[in-house]
DNA sequence: GCATGTATGTCAACCGGTTGACATACATCT
DNA sequence: AGATGTATGTCAACCGGTTGACATACATGC
């Protein structure tokens, strides 16, 4: 590959004068930039990124954490973001961790070492120390990780209200809850706080599953549900903290012969665009993927200009009716 | 950020030594390496990976440019490429190209510019040329680019065949085929080549719609499927090019009332993983995303290390009998 | 006639590592 | 005693850009 000397030498001119150029720095007549410009033009050239970054103390890449790309939530999700990051300018380096802890510290240090410009947290196994030391530009979604890193995420307890209340208005009488596990503290849970305020005030018979909903481990769905067939064969009613879990109730549903929403009804969470693809369609709580994405972004772009950020960032959910209600 | 500097001064040795430490090189005692890595530890360093990049002419990133991640084919594929990659400490750079050709060329030429070690070619819709200038290690899904340009892509004919055959068999006498764009150099035509060779020798009364089978836009699925069962309501079955569009197909049958698989029978292709989550499950053309996506990260590290490799890698397909036949 | 703006050039330091050349010193082996 | 292997150090060049300092020269305005 050629480098700004060759370019130089083409040109007739200096390296410096060149760099002026590419930058726009200085005073520069037309004459000047048609000559630099076509030398670059007949060598094919392209500035080293690698040497510019070294040089300015910055890569454009921001790098993107999330549990797998191959999960919808989450594929959606990083095509918000790569399109967002590429319309500003930056690159975008993708990292699966598979909710696996040495994964992502494995990645966070990749990261780092990488001299990304920022990093958006959608994965988040480790404890709020490590994320304090990255000392690096960061936003996470759905969990709060310290007073210094902004995180995005819906109106949790909102969307759990909507989705309780709609099953419970609906005649549901034996409810089943579908969620994360406790332990790992993100702010989803709190859909799981709303559901249990709802049917404690209201005094209807529930249970609660957990599971790993951002996991990609889509066997273990089958199984949780196949579980809680056998031992509530009654549910008439199934909050799924996923829309990826709602589809496998549905599944589950037709294949044990019950109709859904007559002996029972589905409501999901998300708001991923495959949803429109079952039948019936689910009805679920719309979260705005898409503006979270971008806003995920605009965090990163506004920390690494230097500027302030608002810490908290709720977006409003939607209800949205489909067939399984 | 500390510097290799840093941790000399802390670790009282030259810049040299750390770096010698650092990369294995030489003669080096257990004592020192404890004292260099204790250094660096103490001040939390990590090498920039930029400086590496630069003077070793490795930047250790591999670029993907797929239509979108956001379709569960490509966000699959995007997932084991990540995988392995990272197992052999690979950085993945993600494009989308929404299958524009404009956004595809820059991106072309913002991942030289990053001197990324190769490139994954999951979206071409540029002519040849702009990809035998890229003068990098590449690998093409689905297209034969050139004669240097390895690329891989399933047992297209073999699957067109299977599942034609299948319809065929199972009674179908009105068939639909909707697939990619024909003027897409792309293999996959090979999967409608292999529908109108089973058709005309069996003489069987067939149409054929057209789309981006690779796009995101999956409204235009619904209206594609409106108009053909507008214009053919007698149609009783469906070879899809993908699982999305065989999905759609098949609400688009639920709404109108058609029964699947009695009235009408549907196959698809790919094999994404969310095609058990619907119901009934899809019958469909298995392609081993996994192994693809793994070779073509192997493929470019053939490439990187100079070592000469097979141009065509054509995988076997399975067909994989679902509820819509 | 001098200040100011425009247009280009050279030189060197710097970003943060890597690497080859060369020096030194001690231990071991023959 | 000399060769060889082990262990560390210094120095400088290099990867490919960016940037500030400084020099020069011509045009224009007052």
């Amino acid at each position: 590959m050629p480098t700004i000397k060759d370019v130089a030498l083409q040109a007739g001119v200096s390296a410096t004068t060149v760099s002026r150029v590419l930058n726009n720095r200085g005073y520069l007549s037309e004459e000047l930039k048609a000559k630099v410009y076509g030398a670059m033009k007949e060598l094919n050239y392209r500035p080293n990124e690698l040497a510019r970054s070294l040089s300015r103390s910055k890569s454009n890449i921001i790098g993107l954490i999330i549990p797998h790309v191959s999960h919808p939530f989450f594929g959606e999700l990083a095509g918000h973001i790569e399109d967002h990051a590429y319309r500003n300018g930056y690159k975008l380096l993708l990292c699966n961790s598979q909710l696996d802890k040495s994964k992502e510290l494995d990645h966070i240090d990749m990261l780092r070492a990488s001299r990304v410009d920022g990093i958006i947290m959608g994965s988040h196994t480790l404890e709020v120390e490590a994320y304090n030391q990255i000392h690096l530009p960061v936003v996470a979604f759905d969990r709060k990780l310290s007073d210094d890193i902004p995180y995005i995420c819906s109106d949790n307890y909102k969307g759990g209200l909507l989705a309780t209340t709609l099953l419970v208005d609906k005649g549901c009488r034996k409810l089943a809850h579908i969620g994360g596990h406790p332990h790992l503290n993100v702010l989803s849970l709190e859909r799981y706080r709303a559901f249990q305020d709802i049917v404690e005030q209201r005094g209807i018979w529930h249970t609660s599953l957990h599971t790993d909903i951002n996991g990609f481990n889509f066997h273990e769905y089958e199984r949780l549900l196949e579980v809680l067939f056998q031992e509530h064969p009654d549910v008439d009613g199934i909050f799924a903290s996923s829309d990826v879990i709602a589809a496998y109730a549905l599944k589950a549903c037709h294949e044990s012969g019950r109709r859904v929403p007559e002996d029972i009804k589905i409501i999901g969470y998300d708001g991923i665009s495959l949803r429109g693809l079952l039948t019936p369609s689910i009805t679920t709580i719309l979260q705005p993927i898409e503006a979270m994405g971008k806003l995920a972004v605009d965090l990163i772009l506004e920390q690494v200009e230097g500027n302030s950020v608002v810490m908290e960032h709720v977006f409003p959910v939607e209800l949205e009716l489909g067939g399984t209600t």
